[in-house]
DNA sequence: AATTAGCACTGTGGACCAAGGAGTGCCAGG
DNA sequence: CCTGGCACTCCTTGGTCCACAGTGCTAATT
């Protein structure tokens, strides 16, 4: 039975220990925290809570620490989101707001959300699926290569070389040009290659060997490798951290894409806020650090998402704020691009 | 006075120390080693080179440990760059030949040093400077915004939104790109500047004000920091290292773009490999790292560097060897693009 | 003159031990 | 149901001791 009390006992272990990153004696408790009752009553509680699983003792003769269950509960039902201060919003807008190119927004980015928050930050490129094309552009290298390249609406720049063709004049590469433009210019990527189906049937045959050659590339562009690009920043900030697994394994993850890739995936709930906690973790280097991930995107649309590592023991109110924030700013930014 | 046999000493010391990582005294030389001398004599010949200052010892009774300068002698005088073994070498090939386009070219080079030389790996994208252009793509967003699309020859992509712009006809549009082209298509990007001196005066009065907006922001982003771009990979290989400087100082300084850069940039031979060993550095955060960097290019034209960051005992020869052999690859599959 | 064997000397690192201290669990009383 | 008190546990710290690896020096040898 958790009555109010050992939630406030829960709540202030889980803050102390942040804090100092040492295990939290009852002693400590009752003269740091407003609990009102004696150290003996804050072990009853203690010992209640670790019957729970929601804390543990390194060793007896030890304070306690908070299990990944008791953070759990903590980050469901003990603390709030905490909104970043006025100086670090402008601190964001005028940091975000000086990128001329995507590139340069991811980047910054990453390096920002890594600053604000002192962990590991991660970006993922917006996603190609949910943006729309723009412009495909054909550009003829010599006789017998084309350059493709498609813009979208995010800012984002697909190019592929075409290879191998039969000799290609410059006049049916604008034809072609002309042509896939205005199949596909304002679709969703989604869409593309349905839009494409019976464009070939529409090329003079004599051209249609380069045309299959191209919307071939062009398709192959579009599938698969988008959410693939993935950007890393702080990774500096773990070293003061000292983990369970060892620190090799959590950089060794950190530089495996795919991981990351799935460590974002698992946001359940689009546009919230995700927290994944140590064993929750699916992969093993892991299983000491937490995650917070989430959304970002131009009015509802989900685009991709953007999170932090750190240690199971961090600052879950102040890290989900930064990431909320950093989230919301890098959709304006991209909206008005 | 070193004569050849205190040399053998010191590159065995060099060796040894590399392999083991523990300070090498007299007696595991003399057992380990073909020097036909007893230890008694390798101790006095050790004393000569710690006079010199080419070996130190880390307290009385310990072995001896090679100093900055003795890895710098080793470098320049006792040791050859070591070729990769042929599996090596056609490993290197097939991985590097499946990549579709500059960045994964760029990305799996990175890694794939990173993994040969089990060290961090540093690649720096081809400079745009050395590059020609192959196209000028403009395309109209709505109806006040351009977006500007430079195609290089090397492959890169750099893009542009232009802004603020008064309203501006598809057409219009078509002849600033035709007019862009015509100029510029073909030139060095170094010479862009000057190729595009005269061409508002060749512009209808009425376009004008849109060309002026289009080549400052053209001739901007030729500008400056297209050598920005490095990417890095490997850093978990960092781990296994102890440094005398922090591991934190040496993760923070690889962050740094900039640091990258003028580690890099301070290759003074181009074609060359560089080495700078320890105190040459001229990073704080890594004093107790060496780096050895290579350029890569097309033909002999130098396009950007690649390098390798690792503790300055490391295996010189084999590093050496890997990062050579690997901006040779990378210039070659630039080449064939 | 160069090399070698022998030996005394010296820091380091690990094992062992004792004291100190933080924190607990439990009990008895308010 | 809370609290003060107390015995107990286990970690941490510091100190001592010893074995070891490797040195520097000297005297003998080639």
């Amino acid at each position: 039975m958790l009555n109010e009390r050992k939630l406030a006992v829960l709540r202030a272990v889980v803050e102390d220990f942040v804090n100092t990153n040492e295990p939290v004696g009852s002693r400590a408790l009752a003269d740091r925290h407003p609990l009102g009752v004696s150290s003996a009553t804050i072990r009853n509680d203690m010992v209640a809570l670790e019957e729970d699983g929601y804390i543990a003792q390194p060793h007896t003769s030890a304070g306690r620490v908070p299990t990944d269950k008791g953070y759990r509960f903590f980050v469901d039902r003990l603390s709030s989101v905490k909104p970043l201060s006025a100086p670090e919003r402008r601190a964001i807008e005028s940091f975000l707001g000086g990128a001329v190119d995507l590139d340069e927004i991811v980047a910054r980015t990453v390096r920002l959300l890594a600053q604000l928050t002192r962990q590991v930050a991660i970006v993922q490129y917006p996603s190609l699926t949910r943006s729309s094309v723009q412009h495909v552009e054909l550009v003829p290298l010599g006789n017998q290569r084309i350059m493709m390249v498609v813009i979208t609406d995010t800012g984002r720049v697909e190019q592929r070389v075409i290879d191998g063709l039969e000799a290609v004049s410059e006049h049916a590469v604008g034809d072609l040009r002309a042509m896939l433009n205005r199949a596909i210019a304002g679709c969703y990527l989604s869409d593309v290659p349905e839009m494409l189906d019976g464009l070939p049937a529409q090329v003079p045959p004599e051209h249609r060997g380069i045309a299959v050659s191209v919307l071939s590339v062009l398709l192959e562009s579009l599938v698969d490798r988008h959410e693939e690009k993935i950007v890393l920043a702080g990774t500096a900030n773990l070293a003061a951290v000292d983990f369970a697994a060892s620190f090799r394994d959590v950089l060794e993850a950190l530089e495996e894409n795919m991981v990351l890739i799935r460590l974002l995936g698992e946001a359940k709930d689009p546009s919230m806020l995700t927290v994944s906690i140590g064993e929750e973790n699916f992969h093993e280097g892991l299983r000491s650090t937490s995650v917070v991930s989430a959304d970002y995107g131009v009015g509802n649309q989900s685009l991709a998402k953007i999170g932090v590592v750190g240690p199971t023991r961090m600052d879950y109110p102040g890290t989900m704020g930064a990431v909320r924030a950093v989230a919301r700013y890098v959709g304006q930014i991209l909206a008005g691009q």
